[in-house]
RNA sequence: GCCACUUUAGCUCAGCCGGUAGAGCAACUGAUUUGUAAUCAGUAGGUCGUUGGUUCGAUUCCGACAAGUGGCUCCA
């Protein structure tokens, strides 16, 4: 008899060999037909494999992200499996569980697969599935797996199993279709009711642009109907907070053939929201200490050899012009020109930390197909800055960075944010990052410090830091899913060597300053892109293009609204008059479906009452006011920036 | 840059197997003077992304290019 533990702290005996699945089965049926898999002593198992020891248990079902993964990994084997059996000699990569679903990397072997083929290998599944075939695991030893994939010509299992010792290699079988893995899987396949075969892609082999490029299909699927039918509910409700959609329903940007890809074109609406960002960015840092400078935008060759730019990223720069013998480039980046900026007088000591801030316009020259709507373009305006200081300066310095991302996410609400320190790879020093290992790992651990100091929750991730050296990067996510990484804090000692700039010490010495670059609040493009998203189109008062729209209930209040208006700009509130020869009805629906903050409705009573009836949007009629106690308290909204 | 798909009126979309296009909304005109999410009627609007080819004839079939989208690679 052995032993098992289950979550709760329950200890029950059972016979030597028994599976997960039968001791579900022993507590209730109910609960067996929902076991996907288990967690035996913290690692996912097979439901049908048989305990030995004494041992922890958890049962794992849909409603566990480890019962989901498993459910999805089986999913793939199973499209696998259709995918074989419409098209035979097909040989396959990898094929695992996702966030949202599953995908399965294969060979095809040149043939090319459309979105029937989808609708047909999803019919193929729902076969498949319907038959109940139970995934069997089987220990091989590597010879006999070697053996069998060589038979079958199938040199990416080969390179998989190169990769794996004697031993540790199992092979699962379901129906017809058997597979290198390492598992888990569901019992069988009938737990898998909904298929949703949702794309096809290219996907290179080993991640590698050097590599074959591989087909990949996505799909995903659910234990009933029901939930495939909501999932797919939630994608549509998705697309129409689409900051694309969004964008152009509400007139904040555009793009145009002729300008070029990756180019957007600021509405007047967009450039409302980009100057309300600006003044709220100019507040702040003004306050923080900071002060403003103006740059070009283009800059000779020499200087980007100076940062040292150019060896390392010409590619996503927009070729030189030539202009008498000279080179010049686009701006790709705004801190060299602050650089000269520092190096323009002889600094002191005493002026540090200097801190120039810029909402710089760069550009560029991103891969044609990394251009994703506002998220990824070609012309953007970064909230720029860089702070000169010394080395004692530098944690205080850090953390202030750091505390003004913690203001800004207060303001617009962001609460799910993740800070990942990026990190140098050794192994790649003098290519992908400056040759020197002394001075990143120092300020590796500078700002490790600073970060476990203030106590903010991070990650590190090695491989991913500038050239120039260790950097911040804040994670968001819209309220659509979708991931970015918003804001930057980057560390480098690197370019204030290289552009010589120095201070002199109060011992009459010279050093060089250490320049952080940040960016709390990214580029225009990228952050208003979040918002439109994050807020559904919806702004906070102080963000919306338009704040107030006054409706009349007939045009014989015209003059009434009008004298409104005037009050309402002369309170600085952007208003406008619905002067439309419509219901009022119609009137509200409009201006609801443009997602402006405040209505106000003024009709007969309202005129001889010298009022307004005041209607928010999203939420209905507030009541009737005076017009100045509705401007009073609107302002006070703005001027707190609140968010709803 | 690579793989796949998409591109029809200002917007959202229809157009089966090739015979030069249609709806709703928006716009414009007129009627209506309206009380908290769509008043009615009429008018106008498109060389069907661009460009080659096949064909008696191409929005429709094939190719190239461009832009967009879903991924991959990339992202100072």
């Amino acid at each position: 008899m052995i032993k098992i533990t289950f979550p709760d702290g329950a200890v029950r005996e059972y016979q030597e060999g028994i599976t997960a699945l039968d001791i579900a089965k022993s507590i209730s049926e109910g609960l067996a037909r929902k076991v996907l898999a288990a967690s035996v002593n913290g690692q996912v198992w097979d439901a049908t494999r048989p305990i030995y020891h004494d041992s922890s248990l958890k049962l794992l079902t849909w409603d566990d992200a480890d019962g989901k993964s498993t459910f999805w990994h089986s999913s793939a084997h199973l499209m696998a499996e259709a995918v074989e059996s419409l098209f035979p000699g097909t040989k396959f990569w990898v094929g695992p569980p996702t966030e949202k679903g599953f995908y399965y990397d294969m060979d095809l072997g040149g043939r090319q697969i459309t979105e029937d083929d989808l609708r047909t290998l999803e019919k193929k599944m729902n076969e498949l599935a319907k038959q109940n075939n139970i995934y069997l695991r089987k220990a091989v030893p590597k010879k006999e797996a070697v053996e069998y994939f060589t038979a079958k010509g199938d040199e990416y299992k080969l390179d998989l199993l190169n990769g794996l010792n004697d031993g540790d290699i199992t092979f699962y079988t379901q129906g017809n279709f058997t597979d290198l893995c390492r598992g888990p899987h569901i019992p069988n396949t009938g737990f898998i009711k909904a298929i949703k075969l949702t794309s096809i892609a290219g996907a290179y082999w080993k991640n590698d642009a050097n590599n074959k490029q591989l087909t990949r299909i996505y799909g995903v699927t659910f234990p009933n109907q029901k939930e495939l039918d909501e999932y797919l509910q939630m994608l549509e409700e998705a697309k129409k907070r689409d900051h694309r959609k969004l964008g152009k329903e509400l007139g904040i940007f555009t793009m145009d053939d002729d300008v070029g890809p990756g180019l957007p074109l600021w509405l007047p609406n967009g450039t409302i929201i980009i100057e309300e960002l600006e003044r709220l960015a100019k507040e702040t840092e003004q306050a923080a200490g900071y002060k403003r400078v103006v740059t070009p935008h283009i800059a000779k060759e020499s200087m980007y050899l100076t940062s040292g730019h150019l060896p390392y990223y010409q590619d996503s720069m927009y070729p030189p012009m030539e202009l008498e013998g000279q080179k010049y480039y686009l701006k790709a980046m705004n801190c060299p020109h602050h650089h000269k900026i520092f190096a323009a007088e002889p600094r002191s000591y005493k002026d540090l930390p200097l801190r120039l801030a810029e909402y710089g316009t760069c550009y560029r020259y991103e891969q044609s197909g990394e251009l994703f709507g506002l998220m990824r373009v070609r012309c953007l305006h970064m909230n720029d800055a860089h702070i000169y200081c010394t080395r004692e300066q530098f944690a205080e310095e850090f953390r202030a960075v750091n505390d003004m991302y913690i203001k800004y996410f207060k303001i617009f609400g962001i609460d799910k944010y993740v800070m990942r320190l990026s990190l140098h790879e050794p192994s790649k020093l003098g290519q992908k990052y400056i040759n020197e290992p002394v001075l990143w790992k120092e300020t590796e651990e500078m700002v490790r410090q600073v970060l476990k100091e203030s106590n903010i929750p991070y990650v590190e991730v090695p491989d991913e830091g500038a050239f120039y050296g260790p950097k911040i990067d804040v994670q968001i996510w819209s309220t659509i899913g979708r991931e970015f990484t918003l804001a930057t804090n980057q560390v480098d000692f690197a370019q204030g060597r290289r552009f010589k700039l120095e201070f002199i010490k109060n011992d009459n010495t010279f050093d060089t300053p250490l320049i952080i670059h940040r960016a709390p609040l990214g580029t225009h493009e990228r952050f208003i892109g979040f918002l439109l998203e994050h807020y559904a189109g919806k702004f906070p008062l102080w963000l919306a293009p338009l704040q107030v729209k006054i409706l009349p209930i007939s045009d014989k209040f015209l003059d009434y609204a009008n004298s409104i208006l005037q009050s309402l700009k002369n309170a600085d509130i952007r208003a406008e008059v619905d002067d439309r020869n419509e219901k009022i009805g119609k009137k509200i629906r409009d201006t609801e479906l443009m997602k402006v903050p405040y209505m106000l409705v003024v009709g007969e009573k309202e005129m001889n009452d010298q009022k307004v009836a005041v209607r928010r949007q999203g939420k209905g009629d507030l009541g009737v006011r005076s017009v100045e106690e509705f401007i009073g308290e609107a302002r006070v909204e703005i001027r707190e920036r609140r968010g709803d």
